[in-house]
DNA sequence: GGCTTATGCGCAG
DNA sequence: TGCGCCTAAGCCA
């Protein structure tokens, strides 16, 4: 589930095998030949997440650049790696493990100059601990888009994803179709200091959980409103409403979330 | 076994 | 605005 709580989980995980070490790296699938001979063999010196981005760097000043998009997967296990079948994009070998990546949206070599232009369109990653919201702030505080798009626009906030953000406005009783600059101030504060909250815990349970459920929590009681359209909203039973915003199922509950 | 759906995003038009 | 990527889980039969 990429949102960006699954790529600084995929970090921590990914560290303690990678970094330090020398890797091996090979495209069976031919799509990243060249860019696995270009960094196999060089040693991992750091994994670094930023929003929904993940890059691993490597000596030499270049890094592999990963985003999963909506099908992209890693599988990781120790000793013998499996057979290799279907479309594998890349596997990575460093002592005894090995890493598999499928069906990435990028898997690609980074000079430096094109990690950093990557970072300079990114707004503030919630999971970053020295980010603030201000950034965030200055730009939906003075746009007329719906917060509900906003949330979702990477160049405003690195790391929401659907399921976030239809849950964090749920949180926040804020309807999602409130143009950012009607927030209030006090409302947007508060809604940062939950994401962030919301997404920490996203990182140590590697899912996400947002109704305060105790684990072990079943996938149905996971959610205020994701995925339940139709269903009764759980604080006032008003049906959860389901719509397309700007091409991404949107839900949200009409008498809870409200314009300020 | 087959069909539907999806947590993302760049691109064409 | 709609399509294509390309994978796996969930659901049905």
């Amino acid at each position: 589930m990429p949102e960006g709580h699954t790529i600084h989980r995929l970090a921590r995980d990914h560290r303690p095998l990678l970094v330090g070490r020398v890797v091996s790296l090979a495209s069976p699938q031919g799509k990243f030949a060249d860019g696995a001979a270009l960094l196999s063999g060089r040693t991992c010196t750091r994994i670094e997440p930023y929003g929904k981005h993940l890059w691993y760097l490597f000596e030499g000043d270049l890094s592999l650049h990963v985003h999963l998009g909506l099908y992209g997967k890693w599988a990781v296990g120790a000793a013998a790696p499996p057979e290799v079948r279907g479309q594998l994009r890349l596997r990575m070998t460093a002592g005894d493990a090995w890493l598999d990546l499928r069906g990435p949206t990028a898997c690609e070599v980074h000079t430096r100059a094109d990690h950093k232009a990557v970072l300079a369109r990114l707004g503030p990653d919630p999971l970053r601990r020295t980010d603030d919201g201000e950034l965030a702030w200055q730009r939906l505080s003075r746009s007329r888009t719906s917060i509900g798009q906003l949330l979702m626009d990477q160049t405003v906030l690195a790391g929401v994803g659907n399921v976030y953000r239809a849950e964090l406005l749920f949180r926040a009783r804020l309807s999602p179709f409130t143009p950012g600059r009607d927030v209030p101030r006090e409302t947007w504060d508060a809604m940062w200091a939950d994401l962030r909250a919301l997404m920490r815990n996203g990182v140590k349970t590697n899912r996400i959980v947002t109704t305060g459920a105790r684990a072990p929590v079943r996938r149905e009681d996971a959610h205020y409103v994701y995925r339940r359209a139709g269903q009764p909203c759980r604080l006032c039973g008003t049906e959860v409403r389901t719509e397309l915003m700007a091409g991404r199922n949107l839900f949200w509950c009409p008498t809870e979330q409200l314009e300020p």
